[in-house]
DNA sequence: TCCCCCATGTAAATAGTTACATGATTCG
DNA sequence: CGAATCATGTAACTATTTACATGGGGGA
């Protein structure tokens, strides 16, 4: 249910196609929710359908016609009363945690290269979250402020994956 | 594709019902996994069908037969060499971070007793992780030792969720 | 009496992934 | 020439959630 919450949020904050759309799920929310193109389409259909969103096409030229979503009252006022209500927390479900749960199977050098990979790509990640804080912490001041509880989350998934990243080298080292 | 090795770990750890792996996994790995009883049922079938696991049914008295899983040979190959395979990283999903995200539409006090909620949440959390850690260190050497890496997945839960706290306090913080 | 625990399932709906499909432009 | 980016979608499949379904036993 969040997706369409999500895609609200984010063309609230800036009209957008579906194609726009997923590349903002990948730079700039990708700490906290994540969609392929075809989910995106798709919902955006269906929200234009239920009358949350307006729809102008913009021809262009060499290229198929650009969509661009914003949302109507309806939409924006759906919003609005989505945000004051509780939701559940999300269940966590991480595969690289149920293989370290059965670990016991796997002998050292195939642990050590586990460790390593995920280790490569928490740091990858926080690399990413890190050159977005910079991007924020560049931009307007205004906006800043406005958006200061979105930074927050930011700054959450800064954290989660610094808690990743010294659990995988706590590991690695007692593996030694 | 993970709950399917989920349950192959539970039950290679030890055999049980779907009842009992439903409760395991509220228990003892709702920090990496979950699923519904429901899931549950359909994973055995179709583990059971493909001859991963073995079921024996207990009659009992005033209750429906208890089919008891357990693993055959092929199921623990099959598990071991998954171990092996590497986990591309869970997307992230967590609707409490949209919300916060869309947060310039919250009031102070709608604000307020969201972070509440969730601080109350996790701190609820954090307890059970606690008490499973309590438990961990009080049980045998010899299982301690063997399933250390197991062990360490919980502290990762106890780290994240105080990660999450540490958070959730300071932006409450910062708000008064 | 009502609710929780035990113990199993089916069916329908929603959410998410993977594969397929098209076609121009730009950069190395 | 090949790969990436722009731009849209459909179809099939898998995973997860929610609702429905049954029924005995034990405790407040």
């Amino acid at each position: 249910m969040s997706l369409r919450y999500a895609v609200l949020t984010l063309l609230d904050i800036e009209p957008g196609s579906g194609y726009d759309l997923k590349r903002r799920f990948e730079r700039s929310v990708s700490h906290f929710w994540s969609a392929s193109h075809q989910q995106m389409y798709r919902e955006l259909h269906k929200l234009h359908q239920e009358g949350l969103l307006d729809c102008v096409e913009q021809p262009q030229e060499g290229k198929p016609d650009k969509k661009l979503y914003s949302l109507t009252d309806k939409g924006c006022a759906e919003l609005r009363h989505w945000v004051t209500q509780p939701t559940a927390p999300q269940k966590i479900r991480e595969p690289f945690l149920v293989r370290m749960f059965a670990g016991h199977h796997l002998d050292r050098d195939d642990l050590r290269s586990a460790l390593n990979s995920q280790l490569q790509l928490h740091r990858e990640v926080l690399r990413h979250y890190q050159e977005q804080n910079e991007k924020v912490l560049n931009s307007d001041a205004a906006l800043q402020k406005r958006y200061w509880l979105a930074h927050r989350t930011l700054l959450l998934g800064i954290e989660a994956e610094k808690t990743w990243i010294t659990w995988l080298e706590n590991l690695s080292e007692e593996l030694e």
